[in-house]
DNA sequence: GTCTATATAGCGATAGAC
DNA sequence: GTCTATCGCTATATAGAC
């Protein structure tokens, strides 16, 4: 580990408060309707300081991106370290997701603003991130599929992304919404539909 | 059926096809994106001669809902004309909403932006059509568990929304991009994962 | 009802003093 | 690096002639 001064300590505190803000304006207004005047309102600093941090509001987005990927893979190291079958792993992972997206830390990004995909693709360190939690939790898929614990027929991929979608399903915030049911109920109805389907057992 | 005029008939014309490239500028970009710019040079005509028909973006935005709702609804009308079960004619409800967003027709609003959520609320017949269409749906789904055809545990509740969630999955336009399967395969597997689950049967 | 032209407001981003 | 003040642009929505 480098040694850091204490005026870097400082600048690393700010940016790290200015994640968290982007991180729950995004999770709770997404992209689009975040404005770059509330997050600098919400961390307490002029417009003009944060973008000697941030070059865009793109930036911002990326960077609340990736530490929540870093938040996944780290959760994937503690799963890994611990016993547990893959397809376990891979119900563990949903859960934790799920409860993220449930505290309201889940940043949730448009598919379909293609200035923001631009920026993304091209941001090293989030494609990075992306890249390697896509192949860890390929792996477990696979694994998974050969314990015969997931539908051999389906393609890793469609799995995967089913993955990710359930990471950010507006079911969640309808549910919680109704608030019929708590947290972890909602929880494990999803991850039953999500694993064991709509349909009763044939 | 009243009389129309034939004034009435080419007013009638316009509104439709103001709706029409409303629809699809929704499936194609979301309402954030939309702009009503884009709407009135697609369809040919001046903004403020939108604004004669439609009063706002939001409504703009309810007009193509509604009109999505009520095909939904003849399709719920054909469906329950024709022989079949209520688990088959729930998975093919959801087989008919995928084919619509599949070929771009199936418009996307943000969960999130709250004036939209506010006009589509206080919009008295797109509260009615969707209203309509969860109730006839509700007892499908209810009809399918007695025939001990659904999951007799998951409340209906989890299961409507389910099903109008997978209408706009995300998860459909990014197998397309793939361009690995065709739009029917893709419904095929899609339709596995949702009403068989993504787990191998026990 | 349709048009051209414009009002009005909010946004992302920056200039320049300190 | 941080601030205040502002630019430049784009968006929704409207005024007023025809």
């Amino acid at each position: 580990m480098a040694r850091v001064s204490f005026r870097e300590q400082v600048l690393q505190a700010r940016e790290d408060a200015i994640v968290d803000s982007v991180n729950r304006l995004l999770a709770e207004k997404g992209f689009d309707l975040m404005t770059v005047d509330e997050v600098v309102a919400d961390v307490g600093i002029a417009k003009a300081s944060l973008y000697k941090h941030f070059s865009s509001k793109e930036e911002l987005a990326a960077a609340a991106m990736v530490r929540v990927l870093e938040r996944a893979l780290a959760e994937l190291a503690r799963l890994r370290a611990a016993p547990g079958t893959a397809l376990e792993r891979l119900k563990a992972v949903a859960r934790w997701t799920m409860r993220v997206q449930l505290a309201g830390e889940m940043p949730s990004l448009p598919s379909q603003n293609s200035s923001l995909r631009a920026a993304l693709v091209s941001h090293k360190v989030y494609m990075d991130r992306l890249l390697r939690l896509s192949d860890e939790l390929g792996e477990w898929i696979e694994q998974a599929q050969a314990d015969g614990a997931l539908r051999a027929g389906l393609p890793p991929e469609i799995v995967l992304y089913t993955l990710f979608a359930r990471a950010c399903d507006p079911v969640l915030g309808l549910l919680k919404l109704g608030g019929q049911y708590s947290d972890e109920q909602i929880i494990e109805l999803l991850l039953g539909t999500s694993f064991d389907g709509l349909a009763a057992a044939p």
